[in-house]
DNA sequence: CGATTCTTTGAAAACAGTCAATCTGTGTGG
DNA sequence: CCACACAGATTGACTGTTTTCAAAGAATCG
């Protein structure tokens, strides 16, 4: 159930069996197989995420009804939509999976009164969110600096071990070409 | 000096006289005057800036010696490199005045000490952090969901205060796009 | 006011998108 | 085991948009 999420901690921070036990009692599993959804457009987002195993991705539709994806998630990675979380309005995102996969769920308000029991936990997350802060921030750099050929090469080389697993349309939406497009970038 | 920091903290949440002191005494003023430079690339950001006046901007140039602008940051906001500050790594941006700028300076570690004594400080960085992180989040997807068009008219409606102050070819450069496909797009 | 920077315009070239048809591979049911 | 259906990938022709380059006009700074 949710020992795939203590391993993870674990390797992070130290937590006592207690940190544990109090981290499980929250903890809820859910399962998706391919094609059903963690997030529908329309509905608040409550949870931190956690991929215990399989593929997500995140998209939002535009006017014109084409999807637009904006992040892959594999295992040991988080997920959701922090907009929707910290101001209670409707997501405007999707998220699917890809493959069958475990996703656990903690409750926003369950998941706060954690990080102030468990300081090394507050500790994590504010370095998580640093990081992906960090992230973000080189991301929309890269997509106004970088052609979608160069960004493309960056994409497969610094997700190695998940590009396999995602349709090469999928990369398309991602680096916001037609999948037309990318066949061509990949013939050279 | 560091009086307009002060002010824009104890909007956010109350301070003791002590707490003000312990602020002021690690803070300096950086005077910019126009295009001169906060930070410039290949240098190791090491703060934590707030723009108590004027109004900067966030670049970075890529392999053709084009700068790509990904931030402009007015009075009363904060800016710098997080990933060069977590990383300690050679920061890729440069950042230079657009007007004679006055920044508040702290040191990372004496910004961290800071919120290690004043814990409602800590819970405002986290704060100002998850907002930074949602922020970026709906940029990215806006960069990828919308075109040139869309994007200039959301960004002059959410900038409303500042764009006058922004020559246009630099709303290019943030959107992605040449000056003169700006030009073009609001002839319309 | 003089110099510099910024914006606008036009024309040509480069590029990406669209559409429709074909090809490929996978998995299913007969 | 084969045939078929389906989803995904590729290809070519065409269309539309954006970039590029050069030059002229407007605005701003010192």
């Amino acid at each position: 159930m949710a020992g795939q999420l203590i391993n993870y901690l674990k390797e992070k921070i130290e937590l006592s069996k207690a940190d544990e036990e109090k981290i499980i009692s929250v903890a809820t599993t859910k399962l998706l197989r391919r094609k059903q959804y963690l997030l529908q457009e329309g509905d608040i987002w409550k949870y931190y995420a956690f991929v215990s195993r399989g593929l997500l991705f995140r998209y939002s539709v535009d006017d014109k009804g084409v999807p637009h994806i904006s992040q892959f998630v594999p295992e040991n990675h988080w997920t959701g939509d922090i907009y929707s979380l910290l101001y209670k309005v409707p997501s405007i995102f999707n998220i699917e999976a890809i493959e069958n996969s475990e996703i656990i769920l903690i409750k926003y308000e369950d998941f706060q009164n954690l990080c102030a029991e468990i300081s090394k936990l507050n500790d994590l997350v504010f370095s998580l969110l640093q990081r992906s802060f960090a992230v973000a921030q080189n991301r929309i750099n890269t997509d106004i600096s970088n052609t979608a050929e160069q960004r493309y090469y960056e994409f497969i080389e610094k997700n190695a071990f998940i590009v396999a697993r995602i349709p090469q349309h999928m990369i398309a939406s991602y680096l916001g070409i037609s999948p037309e497009t990318l066949t061509r970038i990949r013939k050279k």
